[in-house]
DNA sequence: GATGAATGAGCGTTCATTCAT
DNA sequence: AATGAATGAACGCTCATTCAT
């Protein structure tokens, strides 16, 4: 029971220190202000992590491993290579919204310098996409549906790039500022950009026909 | 005179600046730091801007000039729009390794939340950015050139998204690390990925022959 | 018999407390720590005790008691005062390196400013052995044994202060150090030093035949 | 000028840490208390000094200066071994009145675990005076005038040991209350009890004429 | 009675900003 | 005008002490 109770905390701490961070980034944040949100102490920060680096590591850890979870679903569809590209854009713009502090954390490491374990997060996450689109990519150049001259690890990171810029804009000010400028009234329309881009990566990627 | 020593001391000082921001991100930058690089004392500094935010700004709006700048030339050229990508990615890429500082200032302000005039120079450049590229689109949508179905202010951000993520993977670490796990061996031949971007983006936006 | 649990307890918790104290001293001492080598919860340790001065003072009360009891055998003694001299000097060496703990904490007390109850205890031990070398000092004097022109209070504070250093020496690591600078090779001669000092006390407060 | 400025500023600075320090210990000192009573702000310390550790030393290496300073006079006198004990002990007592933080100072780091510079600083001093004493009690040897058995190394100790004694019997509280608890009514009385000290000293190490 | 998680005051330290010189 | 020493609020973090269980 105590466990559980544990656990809970866990959480409540997790979420206001990922909603933090998210908000003002590492530096500006504040473990008074995410242990006040959170409705503890600052004592109790520190009993269950190290220091700041730590904490912010164990938040980072909680958003990414729900960001990978999401992504090992898209190994168990069965589909053709254009529906695929739509349920992925789909599927991440839907987790996006779902998750906006992840995606915003997410964010925040490809800025400052971090502890040694942040980093090696931010890598294993990376390294699990990278696997996941390459892989992708191959299959793709092997069943002959990738456009001719298309190298896999290009169109994988062209790919991965996409999303990125896709999950930001849904989440991070100035990305979601920067959709706007652009795309004036259609900024609101979510179902038509998601089809745009699924028309031009499927332009991008795949073989006419 | 006097306005002369004082343009050319305020570059010395800018310079310091965008060196330090680029380097360190806004929180870990210090003003006393860039004072000494600069070798002035740290009282100029506030005789000149109102404070680190104010700074900061200055810095980005002198980053940001020369990137507006390198884009009036685009405007010049006269190519197939083939030719045109082309040519765009390339000069991006080259104005990214000749100005890496000016790109990690360009990144860090998608990070942090910053003063109201930071935020208004990112919107005046972003600005500049989409209505360049969204009337580069739409001129190819009226000369037919533009793919069927393909709405040009989507193309214009998908366009300019490429165009960060390719910034970026040049000069800011996290996307740097980020590239070498997509691309293996690839990694270091530039000339290939621009090949492979150009393919893509040519595929994504335009009209088949 | 809760009564002898309790009683074992006791010690193995003043036992634990005295051995943190003598290492790190009492600022850096900790209850936590303390709690955790007695094998019992700071709960505990604040039934017994109202505070880490009140329990400090308890250790030390622990400390001194062997000491002063050990300090009672002087009395039974029936032996030349030369012979007195040094069979304090060798018990109050043994006892040292049996009871490292005690004199570390009774050197401890020297330094900080500690609760009234602290103040107390050590007045206390002060109190019996300034007691016993006066009285000592005074029989010797009483016997026409006593160096002439030799008070025997000043020759009790002498004795004591000599026998103070002699403790510290074997156990608080400056005193130790500063007696390896002193002695050289013969800082390993116990025996020696031993009898050194007896040679002194002997020459600064008895009578020369 | 700013040179003195900095100077005079310093020097309150040591002042008010060596009056701290010697008054709380290391642990209980408060920085910012010390500035306060400085008449300054933290930062002012953290500008001359890296850290508490680093402030400490430097207290520490102020008062030993001044202690070194004194005994260098040994060296200059020409008298008589009876003379010079009884010198040595009154200068040092004089001292010891007119600088009594120096020697609490110095008791203060015969009790915690200080720094790699705060254990340099006091072994240095110590060496000082090891060398001192070691000299003058071998020179005692040479002349035939030292106690016949006693070596002079354990001699210089001993000496060195009444020397500490009496200071922190005048400066230290602890050691203060347990003179008055020897001595009586001969505790005011520092003509005597200097005189009484000089015989037991002279007893101890000087051969009878 | 015993526990140990939780508290929060208070520490050492930093650094943007000010202002006397 | 230029300096850089001085300021002090605010941070991360610790740990003696409390109290719900």
């Amino acid at each position: 029971m105590l466990e559980k109770l544990s656990e809970e905390k866990l959480k409540v701490i997790l979420e206001a220190g990922s909603r933090e961070f998210a908000e003002k980034g590492f530096e500006k944040a504040s473990m008074k202000n995410i242990a006040n949100n959170a409705g503890i102490s600052v004592g109790v920060m520190y009993k269950y992590y190290k220091n700041k680096d730590d904490f912010f590591s164990a938040c980072l850890e909680d958003s990414l491993r729900v960001l990978s979870d999401k992504m090992d679903e898209f190994h168990s569809w069965n589909t053709t290579p254009r529906e695929r590209i739509r349920r992925i854009l789909s599927v991440v713009l839907t987790f996006s919204k779902e998750h906006p502090d992840a995606i915003r954390l997410y964010h925040e490491i490809t800025s400052s310098t971090f502890s040694e374990k942040a980093r090696e997060l931010a890598t294993r996450i990376e390294g699990i996409s990278a696997r996941t689109y390459n892989d992708y990519m191959a299959a793709l150049k092997e069943a002959n549906l990738l456009k001719e001259d298309i190298i896999p690890e290009a169109a994988a990171l062209f790919f991965d790039s996409c999303l990125m810029m896709l999950q930001f804009s849904y989440n991070v000010e100035y990305f979601d500022e920067r959709k706007k400028l652009y795309l004036g009234k259609l900024y609101e329309n979510d179902e038509e950009l998601l089809n745009q881009m699924m028309l031009m990566l499927d332009g991008a990627l795949l073989r006419r026909d």
